[in-house]
DNA sequence: TAGTAAAATGACTGATTAGTCATTTTATTG
DNA sequence: CAATAAAATGACTAATCAGTCATTTTACTA
């Protein structure tokens, strides 16, 4: 039975990796990734380091992986909640909104993810180009709202790739003071701030 | 001749230290703080690794030095720059462009300021009590003038802390975006952007 | 210039840890 | 229930590097 055999072994590689992956995420959070050991992450897992090499090549590739899961994990969020939006304001509200709220609930995600965006500006070129893509992938996603909202006149002529990079800078900066625990406001107090700010910016007059 | 012996030691001992923090920032900025090491620093600057522990007690310590020359003189040049301006919506834009040439000028303590920021996410506690004050410091310089312009009507009811920090998030974005070479405007055009867009957020009507 | 003090050096030590692999444990199958 | 294969283990190796300190070099002084 070749395919059975086939799954049931998938099946086992998946739940390790997940395994994994959560583990990695929560001590690459705590420690940075220098600092966390792999000896580290396979305590967390609950299996022996040996393990991890078993379904990862290094600590690199955990890292990545963690990485990865995280970013596509939000980019389904994202595609799967705008869609259920109509106009320009309310899929930019939207998107502050899903963006927070998630790194919110995965706030040891965040700052892999943060701290990852720190080591691309010293390592560009050891940072895998998937990486990048998928960044530029979630700046895309929101030029294009700003394009239609253009097109059916709610939005001035801007620059929508300068003004997507200022939307996203302003998420991370809330999450950043969320974290750090300097904004005691509620979630949705945060969003309206910030999407004040950007509609005022950008709304046609 | 103790005075003079005196300042002639201290002389040295400066000369030392400008020299170590000038191949710190160097070597951090292009290695991070957990690659780079002793030996490296010490070779930049041309001199042995043990010279190094004559001036600073540890390799963290050579790099919180590094942070807080940067730091520190960022901030007198805010200080003496933001003086000769006078209405808040000049001081405003000042602050923003003498941030973004600070940075554009000093690329290699942004990496080491912005990486910092992200690794007091993970470890809030190992960071020295003096650097949030520092960080706070640019803060509360920026939320006097937001203050200030609501006193005198141009800018509207807002709250300052939350607009200030908005504004720091959209000027580091800029710098980002800049060293990664995705940004290839001119700095003026950089500073007018983000200056247009905060400026129509929080203008009075 | 000789003698002394200050400064600089770099070989060395101890600790850490990524990655390996011979051995053991667990699961499968006929 | 063997026999065999798959999975897991953790002791071990080799490399790295922060920090030390006995020795050497440089500067100063009388």
């Amino acid at each position: 039975m070749p395919i059975l055999g086939k799954t049931r072994k998938d099946a086992i590689k998946e739940f390790r990796t997940a395994e994994l992956l959560g583990a990695a995420r929560r001590v690459f959070a705590e420690k940075g990734f220098h600092a966390a050991t792999v000896e580290d992450i396979a305590e967390a897992a609950g299996v022996a380091k040996g393990t991890v090499y078993l379904y990862y090549r290094s600590k690199q590739d955990v890292y990545w992986g963690a990485l990865e899961h995280g970013i596509t994990e939000l980019h389904h969020e994202l595609q799967t909640r705008l869609a259920a939006e109509e106009t320009p304001d309310n899929k930019v509200r939207a998107f502050i909104e899903i963006k927070i709220r998630y790194f919110e609930m995965n706030r040891d995600f965040f700052r892999i993810y943060f701290s990852e965006l720190g080591s691309g500006l010293s390592h560009p070129a050891q940072m895998p180009p998937q990486f990048e893509q998928m960044y530029l992938r979630q700046a895309r996603m929101l030029e294009a709202i700003l394009q239609q909202g253009i097109e059916s006149g709610s939005i001035r002529q801007i620059r929508t790739d300068t003004a997507a990079v200022a939307i996203s800078d302003l998420i991370r900066g809330i999450i950043v003071q969320r974290l750090l625990g300097w904004s005691t406001k509620d979630v949705e107090s945060d969003v309206s701030f910030v999407f004040d700010l950007v509609w005022r910016g950008i709304a046609a007059r």
